[in-house]
DNA sequence: ACCTGAACACCGTTCAAGT
DNA sequence: ACCTGAACACCGTTCAAGT
């Protein structure tokens, strides 16, 4: 009568993460999702809430790996190179995990969205670089128009509302050089 | 045996828009826009292929309108303030259409992509502004980042994801005025 | 303790039958 | 021509019954 776990939170979100960017949020079904864990759909209710729930998960999980990523990414010596280094590997996290992205990012109920901490810790290494380049008093905004900045970009590109021509590439560096450039004359 | 036309193309698509804006996109449901325009949900395959093709004519009209917006925000007298007006027209339709927007630009499947033709409209007066404020080989770049930090930011407010406090319109402002003066220096 | 089949509600979509 | 009830497939969720 002991009835051993066949499967685990991680495991279910996994599963669930593996779905999402391999088809896109629409697939990550109940049925597909326990399928995947070699369980079936009912028992998942055993570990989680319900679906939503288990989308807050695959969101808080890939939160936390992008913002590891971005404190990755700071070598500690130079905070405009630094906030340069972020911005590319904030592209290169988003292009290697566009659904994980847009679920992170999308507007959902306030019960299924993400960690508030988990917020902070993917802003904080953009918010001290900045604070070091544009000063304690303009760091906020600074990092804001950053944030903004890289943000539009990737999602725009990710849409594919992007079709004007020329590489994306190219434009995304040069315009987080010029925003880096307007935030250190702030301190002027 | 005539039987005149109960509803319209355009009642449906403004009947979807309502509740899209009213409660959300998971509340455009078949039953309830065939409800709203006093019909059974299966009379709304006559006009429209399925609910995909509905969500699209809704964005197709809401990115119609948005570009009319942005189009009567320029003056024509003054390149850098046209853009600073068209940013703030921007934000404002954003304001007033959260969830329309917010379906413009979700990433969705090809098929009911917006029309490419509007895309084009709504970036016209951005492009046009920009080449005379930047020069014609820096306007796209120009354009595209003005676009990525006015959607990036404006879509960060609207998921909430912008708690770090301050005032939102000023931070806004602030952002758009230094990357027109940016953009006004690269023709030098 | 954990698992499952059966059942229910809800939604998109099709189609034969009504006028 | 346009409309509708009935039916089907699919999905999230619950729960009583199994081990």
């Amino acid at each position: 009568l002991p009835a051993k776990a066949r499967t685990s939170n991680a495991k279910i979100v996994a599963a669930a993460r593996e779905l999402l960017e391999s088809s896109g949020v629409e697939a990550v079904t109940m049925a597909a999702v326990a399928d995947k864990v070699g369980v079936k759909a009912p028992s998942l209710y055993k570990r989680i809430r319900d679906r939503g729930d288990l989308l807050r998960h695959v969101a808080n999980e890939a939160a936390l790996e992008l913002a590891t990523t971005l404190d990755a990414a700071v070598r500690g010596d130079d905070s405009a190179q630094d906030l340069e280094r972020i911005a590319m590997a904030f592209r290169d996290w988003v292009h290697r995990s566009p659904a994980a992205y847009a679920l992170l990012t999308s507007p959902v109920p306030e019960t299924w969205r993400v960690d508030p901490e988990l917020n902070v810790r993917m802003s904080a290494p953009i918010v001290n670089a900045a604070r070091e380049l544009a000063g304690p008093d303009a760091a906020l905004d600074a990092a804001r128009t950053f944030v903004a900045f890289a943000h539009g970009f990737v999602s725009l590109e990710g849409a594919g509302t992007f079709r004007l021509g020329g590489d994306p590439a190219t434009a995304y560096r040069r315009g987080i050089t010029a925003l880096v450039r307007t935030m250190a004359s702030d301190l002027d």
